[in-house]
DNA sequence: TTCATACTTCGATGGTAACCGAAGCATTTG
DNA sequence: CAAATGCTTCGGTTACCATCGAAGTATGAA
């Protein structure tokens, strides 16, 4: 009956300028609000409450009530990882939004890919931990080895814990500024959460962009030289 | 100037069921006419040709004219990577173009991906190429050990040829069947390449699956159990 | 040269979807 | 309760684009 998967809706859903301003909008890991999505879009709050409701038909992203206000997010990690792909190609063909701001360097130097660290920091981590036998790699799967366990756990991140969830630990993730790997899943999630935890980073306001504190930069690049 | 890739120009040539349906057919890997096209899509020429001309200036497609004949194909190596991964996302989702033909076990078992192997068929090879220490692999790179380069030779390919041409020997594409990594690059293009000119294998009409003959069937799972 | 094939360009049409104003619903605050 | 905030739904407009018929261009065959 069926010869194959049929990207058309996939694509007519990323192919409204509006839409797809969205999706890169949530790409910043954050949940947002309609208010606040209509905002990054340039759209009024009606238009933009249209554009959520098709996203969230097509499985893209999903809400979550909250008071008064409803939060949306990218539905789950491969949604990231699809848009991530997708920017990859586009920047490879030099296809640009253009906007004010000179953020190009901070975010390929470092910056959220969903949830987790992309950039070349986020490239030169797992690059780290691939060349020190902490993580191997299985094609886009990946594992954590005892030696990386124990790595992990030596910066007070609950490794048991990760391996509750439903999602895999491990993952990579093709990083469209370095065309390289980075690591994503809930391993990737926790690392960037820990980071900024510990002062180490922050998240620019309105971009995607992380900032390193000089203190943060140091302790980072200490552990992965 | 610029904040991030733009993703949407990418969508919306997708986003056309025409277009999509014409990427697609052109994923089996050979260069067809703009009439060939027109018939996969179910539309008029006039039609194609206007999608044809939007895709070329998209980058997705390119075209070569021979005689009367105008034979267009994708672009490039990545543009096929980016649709593979664009239907194993809707292939998880369960959005299918239904059609007639019983053929979707036959593209789960072995099909073309624009010009490798895919499906059970590929994942297994790239998976016993890997487990042999014949080829590795870093993220979604990869490369050739000195036993893999001896093995292959051995099959009557040139390596040394390969090596010549810009793009990467080795890579991995993301199987949408099977949701795991095949061999693409031009290595993987000169397996299948091989198979088919050996007669174990050839490609089905007006389809992506691969058949192999039962002695080619025999042979491939002797080399690659 | 004349005809045929392969494809592109032009022009007109129709359908769809993005868009926004206004009204409606839900939740919180005062 | 009433007022305010956040968001959705409805209705109508507009603009774009996919579509195809017809005419035009290019290559090859007769």
């Amino acid at each position: 009956m069926k010869e194959g998967p049929d990207i058309s809706q996939i694509g007519a859903l990323i192919g409204d300028p509006a839409r797809a301003n969205m999706l890169t909008a949530l790409m910043g890991g954050q949940a947002l609000t309609a208010t606040e999505l209509a905002g990054a879009a340039g759209i009024t709050l009606q238009t933009a409450s249209s554009h959520l409701s098709k996203l969230e038909t097509g499985g893209l992203v999903a809400q979550r009530k909250q008071g008064r206000h409803r939060y949306f997010a990218l539905a789950d990690d491969e949604v990231g990882q699809l848009l991530e792909n997708i920017m990859g190609f586009a920047a490879n063909r030099g296809l640009m939004r253009t906007r004010p701001g000179p953020k190009d360097p901070a975010l390929r130097k470092a910056r959220v890919c969903y949830n987790h660290l992309a950039g070349d920091f986020g490239v030169r981590m797992l690059d780290r931990l691939v060349a020190d036998g902490d993580v191997t790699l299985d094609g886009d799967e990946a594992g954590l080895t005892q030696n990386g366990e124990a790595r992990i756990a030596a910066l007070g991140i609950d490794v048991p814990a990760l391996k509750t969830q439903r999602r895999p630990v491990c993952r990579t993730c093709l990083d469209w500024s370095e065309r390289r790997s980075h690591l994503a899943g809930s391993l990737g999630e926790a690392l960037l959460a820990r980071f900024i935890a510990d002062g180490w980073a922050r998240r620019e306001k309105d971009s995607r962009a992380i900032r390193f504190t000089p203190e943060g930069e140091k302790r980072f690049t200490a552990l992965f030289p």
